[in-house]
DNA sequence: ACTCAAATGCAATTTATGTTGCAAAATATT
DNA sequence: AATATTTTGCAACATAAATTGCATTTGAGT
């Protein structure tokens, strides 16, 4: 229940104590739902006691009570996802499909929340400096690293993946990596002893003097050490069910930013492209 | 100090249960705002002095100094910001990224109007019956495939890809399809000679008694012969540019649609993936 | 495979937080 | 003014949360 709801459908008397607490909540609920009991009374220049006692009164169950409506309002109130909220009908609730559209469309509105395009630009210039593009990933990535390296190929730049590779094979992959070239490297909530291979990717990015990037969910922070560019977006809801949508619009946002940067390029990247198509359809024939 | 900055700070070094937690954190900062140590704990399948540990390595105050920290972070966040918040996303309307989110938002939403759960619901049935699932297509289907095929494996399901093939090459992959077997053929709007393939493909899977899928967009339904299903999702924006979100979002209905309808084949999915996991680290050490 | 260091979980301890009976104070009632 | 009624604060109690020492496990490096 809200609580201002609780207020209002409240019947008995509320003593000028009462009224002073209530004002109180009422003109910064926030603040309350961060407060204990005790921090709250001594505002309101109350003992505690009264403050337990007009939380029962309102029928929440207790102090915690009160304050759990408050969380739950506070939630709500700012998430921005919440706001734009559809109701989901009784049919569209057990419906996969509703369910995931839903919490796509939540989880991409949510990449606002972590990321903004100056971040996304910064990526894209250092990628218009590369020579080649590193993209490494395993697992979940692959689907992003696949998408992203078509547009860079299709684009004109050299792209070169390494897929669910073990450290040794990686080591090969990587070890034409030069000064002017960039390592974008995807890493999503793992285990511990793939970490191992993320930092000695880097630490060798660094030391040829690359350039990297990283495209991650929220736990990317967390990886040591820092890329140049860490790219990564926020809330994850159930781990196995929710895809990688964020982290692919990311991608997508990271390839249009670069044709803005770069439309030369692009295009003859594209018009390179043509020409072998045509040559190779002729060839057919 | 910030939750963010702190982990960013943070020079020394951090355990797998330190990045699940901070992942935690950042992923929902206000959720663990109002959360008691354990209960985050909880979430992050960790004992509550893990995190206490954490909190103070990263420099606050015990884990109640951590909360004040988020608490001070929703503060500053929330309140006074609705006019700066807006202010900025209307510089931002301008960026990739905000284009990007927008776009991308409003595919899926579309998806409603092409799709219902029923069709997904009648795909999922062919899958469930199949012995070995085919899936077919070429260039910016990568992604689709790579994903879809990971979450039917990962769930038990015999999954045999055929990626940007040539008629011949394809013919050699899928001659093994029978009776038993269903084929999800993923279809873009291509220039004309790919239908050759395409129907060649479907008369073939049709011959042999094989279910028949098409994941497309809106031009799935020029196709022939008909698929057994077809999920096909409009509006799809400007050719180049647009990715495939729509597409992956009904691969992904799909994929969780089975899972519902089957659980038990699932989890028997789950389970074997994991004893084979420890099977192979045993086997490594 | 063995050793050592680090990380984790457990359990005991300490500290904060919330609750409640009771008496004093305030307010209303006659 | 005396009394009844309500509200409040105090203090003791109960409960939940956080912290910390110690034993076990885990993992890295021989």
């Amino acid at each position: 229940m809200k609580f201002r709801q609780a207020v209002e459908n409240f019947r008995g008397k509320l003593t000028g104590s009462d009224r002073v607490l209530i004002s109180l909540v009422l003109g910064d609920p926030l603040k309350v739902a961060f407060q204990s009991a005790n921090e709250l009374a001594n505002r309101a220049d109350v003992h505690s006691s009264t403050v337990v006692r007009l939380a029962n009164k309102l029928g929440f169950d207790g102090f915690p009570g009160l304050k759990r409506a408050l969380h739950q309002e506070a939630r709500t109130a700012f998430d921005p996802s919440d706001r734009i909220r559809r109701r989901l009908n009784k049919a569209d609730e057990s419906s996969s499909l509703s369910m995931l559209i839903q919490s796509e469309t939540r989880a991409i509105e949510a990449i606002r929340e972590t990321l903004s395009q100056q971040e996304i630009d910064a990526a894209a210039n250092i990628l218009l400096q590369a020579k080649q593009i590193y993209l490494v990933g395993r697992g979940s990535a692959a689907p992003l690293i696949i998408h992203l390296e078509r547009r860079l190929r299709r684009w004109g730049f050299q792209a070169i993946i390494s897929l669910n590779m073990q450290k040794r094979d990686l080591a090969a992959n990587v070890i034409g990596m030069g000064e002017q070239d960039a390592l974008i490297s995807f890493a999503f909530q793992a285990p511990t002893s793939l970490h191992a291979g993320y930092s000695a990717l880097l630490k060798h990015a660094n030391s040829v003097g690359a350039k990297s990037i990283v495209i991650s969910d929220s736990f990317g922070p967390t990886l040591r050490p820092n890329p140049d560019v860490l790219l990564s977006v926020g809330r994850h809801d159930e781990a196995e069910l929710s895809m990688r949508t964020g982290p692919l619009v990311v991608c997508e946002a990271l390839a249009v930013t670069l044709a803005h940067l770069s439309p030369a390029r692009v295009v003859k990247g594209s018009e390179t492209l043509e020409k072998l198509r045509c040559a190779f359809r002729n060839n057919e024939t």
